[in-house]
DNA sequence: CAGTATCCTTAGGGATACTG
DNA sequence: CAGTATCCCTAAGGATACTG
């Protein structure tokens, strides 16, 4: 018994680091459900439109994203037939994220300027490292000027 | 005033998530850190050669972590010059991970389980959420039968 | 408006051989 | 024993064009 035990190999793809690794530690998970979450602090919903308008990132790797955070039940998407828009939500399941991505953050920030390695502002905006300017949090990056 | 503010854009590369994505959360790190912080419990130093007993990761990818974990300050290098060996201790600093880390580990796990994922119970082991066998937490993975 | 579809680039990791 | 050095490969992401 303990040697049909024994053949067994650490199989990374079926441990819960390699998994999160896929469910939220790329390169633009936390950033989405971040910028859902800010909106809906505010009371606002967030749009499809709305993620271009904080993150650099492109339609496909955007879409791509909210399809596997939807599928893994993190965030909710709601069409409005009137306007052709898109909302998206985060679940209260999604928002269960929220304490993990702050220490994260967090972890970083310190770190960071420990080493005086010099950080975005806009995302320090997005969690209250420094002082909220709407006028920045919402200025588009694409057809900037 | 508000202009010189408005011409920037986000930058992900000066952005702590990003940052940590370097810093942390990559493949292999979370295991090293993990086995190092399970071995310094059990009141023992961790040796180069013991993280191909518990983990199936190459020489080149080993030490190119190992490197960053201890230029970032997270882990500490300690050579036996009597008999050849390298010791790696977690620093203090880099014990303030952990928590981090564990609440990563707990959501996924639990996430997995929810959805009926298979588990590898090794990482269980080093988790507490399994029994801990020590003649499966050291099988070796290479040179396996 | 909110996406697909295609093509391309690159960084991270794997395999293998060699070394002080 | 504890690493380098090379070469290779794939998966994630970027650029651009197109669509209901």
């Amino acid at each position: 018994m303990q040697q049909e035990m024994q053949d067994q190999e650490f199989n990374i793809k079926q441990d819960p680091y390699n998994y999160m690794l896929r469910v939220l530690f790329n390169r633009w998970k936390p950033y989405i459900i971040r910028a859902i979450s800010f909106d809906q602090d505010a009371g606002r919903p967030t749009y499809y439109s709305a993620f271009f308008k904080q993150l650099p990132i492109t339609q496909k790797v955007l879409s791509q994203n909210l399809k596997e955070l939807e599928q893994d039940g993190l965030i909710e998407r709601h069409v409005l037939p009137e306007n052709l828009r898109v909302e998206y939500h985060l679940t209260e399941y999604g928002s269960t994220l929220l304490p993990i991505l702050d220490a994260v953050y967090d972890w970083g920030w310190h770190d960071m300027k420990k080493k005086d390695i010099p950080i975005d502002p806009l995302g320090e905006m997005w969690h209250g490292y420094r002082k909220q300017d709407a006028s920045r949090m919402h200025q588009p990056f694409k057809n900037k000027q």
